[in-house]
Parts: structure tokens; sequence; C-alpha cells
DNA sequence: GAATAGATTGTCT
DNA sequence: GACAATCTATTCT
């Protein structure tokens, strides 16, 4: 066969094989809506380096202004945050702890500061620059495993910031492979959400998400039981 | 296993 | 000047 013309007119897209962008809808709905359904989804970052993905497996859900451990809390909108406010889909990366980057999904309709933190992701591609990123020779689970760690095993950083997740080299895919299902509703845990205690009650709330089994989970979900 | 401290800097009061 | 949507190593129990 010679119809080569429509590949070569075709521009290569490193992605493709891993699944497909969600559509703007998906995000410009409520950060508690939107989180558990990112459980599952895969976070994708085409680097010079290479192609990294791994499987959402716990997010936390932050809801301005109302929700006081939220950036966006009282209302606030500073230059940090800004990108908070936008419409949702697109990434929000800020700085922390004098050498941590955090990377959130913003959510909601312009106007709505909401987001939501991705905690942890499983290895699914590119396990081995993961590795080289993260320096030791750590876990398979544990290489994206806290907002930390998972930003730095995905090169992420401010340059990340604002980028629209459907169509830039960080992006969000709904997985084509079969050996990624949809997590069924009982294997999703809902509890607290971590390092908020400032926040009073609203630190209580069970907004933070996770895979059920998931190795990769950064706190076990349910305290220890007392025995 | 649990608690603690140190690293290190951008951001906001 | 205080502190943070963290991580790791170390030091207790």
């Amino acid at each position: 066969m010679s119809r080569t013309a429509s590949n070569r007119a075709a521009p290569r897209d490193p992605f493709a094989v891993l699944g497909r962008p969600l559509p703007p809808d998906f995000y410009r709905r409520s950060s508690l809506q939107v989180a558990p359904d990112l459980l599952g989804l895969l976070l994708c970052h085409d680097t010079v380096d290479g192609l990294v993905a791994g499987r959402i497996v716990e997010v936390e859900a932050y809801k301005g202004p109302a929700d006081l451990a939220a950036h966006s809390a009282r209302g606030r909108r500073t230059a940090r945050n800004e990108v908070m406010y936008a419409a949702g889909g697109c990434a929000y990366v800020y700085f922390i702890y004098g050498m941590h980057f955090c990377m959130n999904v913003v959510t909601a309709v312009p106007g709505a500061p909401e987001a939501v933190l991705l905690r942890a992701l499983e290895p699914v591609a590119g396990e081995d620059l993961m590795r080289e990123r993260r320096g030791a020779r750590a876990a398979t689970a544990a290489l994206a495993r806290g907002p930390g760690n998972l930003t730095r095993a995905l090169a992420i950083d401010r340059r990340q910031n604002g980028i629209d997740l459907a169509t830039s080299e960080l992006r969000i895919l709904r997985p084509a492979d079969d050996s990624f299902p949809r997590p069924a509703p009982r294997d999703i845990v809902r509890s607290p959400r971590i390092g908020v205690d400032y926040a009073g009650a609203w630190a209580k709330r069970r907004w933070r998400f996770s895979l059920r089994g998931s190795a990769s989970v950064s706190v076990p979900p349910r305290a220890r039981p007392a025995r």
C-alpha cells in the first residue's frame, strides 16, 4: 500500500497510544465532582528526555472561597493562585516548603476558584526516567507517591502553571488500554485531606479520594485501628 | 511503629 | 518575619 500521504501529513502524537484527552465540560464542574472522576485517568508529561505517564490514584478537592484550606479561601486572589480563577482544564502548579512543587487540576467555571491536588500516581510508562529523576533506587510504587514526589518524577514545575491539560505537553488522558478500567465506586475511598490542620473544621471534611488497595497512595486513608 | 526535626524559599501579613 | 496542600532521615518507644 502506498497511502503514505495522510501518514506523512499527520503530526506524530506521542500521547495517542496512551489515551484521549477529556472534553472541556469534564473539568467545568465542582472540584468535589471532578476529584473522584480523576482517579484511574492518566497524567502524562512529554519532555525532551522522554514520555512519562502514571495512573492517578490519590487526589484532594479544594473549593474556595468557602473552603478555608484552599489557597483561594475567603476569595483570596494573588499572583500565585490567579490560575485557580480560570476555566477548568488547566494546571495550577505552586512551590512549597522551599523545595517542592505541587500540581493541581483547575476545575469549575471562570471566576470559581476551585482545584484538585494530584497526590499520587502509579507508574505506567517511563518508569526508568522517573527513577532517574527521583535519584534513589526507590520502589516502583513509591516513585510518584506524594504530591512532591509526583511532580519530581514527572519533571513538573512553574513552567507548567496555567497550561491546558488537553493540548499541552502535560496532559490528562482517559486510558485507551482496557487494563486500566474505570474504578468502581466501591473502590474509591474518602478521607480527610493531608496537611491542612490549620483549616479547623474544613480539615475534617473527607475531601481526599484514593483508590482502595493501591500501593502508591501516600498516606493510609484509615487511621490505624487502635488495639 | 510513632514522633520529631531539618532542609530551604516563595508568598503574604 | 512567619509559615506553608512536603519529604526524608533519625531518634525515640
